[in-house]
DNA sequence: TTACGGAAGTTAACACCGTTAACCTAAGGA
DNA sequence: TCCTTAGGTTAACGGTGTTAACTTCCGTAA
C-alpha cells in the first residue's frame, strides 16, 4: 500500500529531472524506464513518442509561468504597476524554476517544429495579460506604443534573451548576477515608458 | 585533378548545412561522412568528437558574425551612430545568416556545457566593441549607464531574444515581422539613450 | 632500389538509442 | 466460468557515437 503516483505522473516528474540534470541530449526513454523501475515499452502507454512526452512537459511549463505571472500582476490595479510586476514576475519564474523554465525554450530547437502552435496560444495567458496591460497604459499617456501586440512580443523577447544568457551561465565573470538583472529589467521596462525629463 | 577541397572543410560545410536544414538532433557522423562520399571514422581523424566539430562550428559563427559587425559599425565616428549601428548589425546577420547565427546558440544546450569559455571571449571582439562605444557615449554625456559591461550584456542578450523570437517563427501570425524587427530594436536602444522631453 | 614511416583512410565491433510487434497476466463483469 | 480490457512485458529492427585494429599509399633515407 504505498503512495500510489501514478505512473505517467511519475514519467513526467522523472523527466523533467533528467532532462535539467543531464541535459536534452542524454535524455532516452531507457534511463526514465529504469528511474521508474519499469519497461522503457511502457511509457508508450501513456505518450505517443518521445517528442510528445516533451510537449507535454512545455504545456506543463507555459501553465506554471501563465499562473504565476498572473498569481504576481493581477493584484495590482496600477497600469504601470501591473507592466513592471509582469516583467519582473517573468524573469523571477524562469530563474527559480529552471527546471521547468528551460524545457520550454531547451526541448525548441528540434521537435518544437512539431509542436502544435495552437496549444501553444491556449496556454499563453500571460502575454494576452501583457497586451493589455500595454493597451491601459496608452490609454492613460503613460506609454506611447504603435501596436501593443507588437511590443508585448518584443518585451516577451527581450526578457527570455536575459533570462536566457543568466540560465545559462554566459555571463562573464566580471559581472554581477543581480545587477545584471535588475539593470536589464529596469532598461526593458524604460524603453517603453514615457519619461518627462525637465530639461 | 578535381578541384581538392581539403576534408575537414567538407566536413564542415557540410555539416553546417545538415544542422540547418534537418535540426541538430537529427545530426550524424554517418550522415555527414554519407555525403561527403567517406566512412564516417574518418571524421575522427579532424575532430576529436561530435562536440569538437560543432565547437568549431560555433567558432567560426562567431568569428564572422564579429567581422560583420566591426565592418558596419567601425566606420562610423559618432558613439551613438557606432552604437546603432552594432545593434542593428547584430541583428541583422542573424537574420540574414540563419544558418550560421543559429549554430551559435542552437547547439548550446547539451554540448556547450564542455565549451570552453575562454575560447568564447576569444572572438567575442564585437561584445568588446559595444563596451567601448557605450563607455564613449557616456563620457559625452549622451547615455546614463551605471557599468557598462553590464550594459552591454544586457543588450547583447535583448537582442539575442529579438533574432531569437523571429528565427523560430514564433511569431504571431498577426504580427508583421519588419516592423516587429524595428521597433524592438528602437526600444532596445531608447533604453539606453538620455532623452531630453520638453515638458 | 629498397626499406621505412607516417598520413589518410578503411572495416568490424561495442554499447547504446527510439520504436514496433507480439505476447503475457491479473482484475472485473456477464 | 468465460471474456475483455488495462497495464504491463520481451524480443527485435535499424540507427547512433566511438574505438581498435587493419590497410593503402606516398615521400624520404639508406
Amino acid at each position: 500500500m504505498s503512495e500510489e503516483v501514478p505512473l505517467r505522473d511519475q514519467i513526467l516528474e522523472i523527466s523533467r529531472h533528467l532532462l535539467y540534470e543531464e541535459g536534452y541530449k542524454s535524455l532516452s526513454m531507457r534511463k526514465i524506464a529504469k528511474q521508474a523501475d519499469v519497461s522503457a515499452t511502457s511509457i508508450y502507454l501513456y505518450f505517443e513518442n518521445k517528442d510528445h512526452l516533451l510537449h507535454t512537459l512545455i504545456e506543463e511549463s507555459v501553465e506554471d509561468l501563465s499562473r504565476f505571472i498572473e498569481s504576481k500582476a493581477l493584484t495590482k490595479t496600477d497600469s504601470i504597476e501591473r507592466f513592471k510586476a509582469i516583467t519582473k514576475s517573468y524573469v523571477e519564474f524562469g530563474l527559480q524554476n529552471p527546471e521547468k523554465y528551460e524545457i520550454i525554450y531547451k526541448v525548441r530547437s528540434d521537435s518544437m517544429a512539431r509542436y502544435p502552435k495552437e496549444k501553444f496560444r491556449k496556454a499563453r495567458r500571460a502575454y494576452e495579460l501583457l497586451v493589455k496591460t500595454i493597451e491601459e497604459s496608452v490609454g492613460q499617456g503613460l506609454m506611447e506604443v504603435d501596436q501593443p501586440v507588437v511590443a508585448a512580443y518584443s518585451i516577451w523577447a527581450q526578457l527570455h534573451g536575459v533570462v536566457s544568457v543568466v540560465l545559462n551561465k554566459r555571463l562573464d565573470s566580471r559581472i554581477d548576477r543581480e545587477q545584471f538583472i535588475e539593470e536589464s529589467i529596469e532598461h526593458v521596462v524604460q524603453g517603453f515608458l514615457i519619461r518627462t525629463t525637465v530639461s
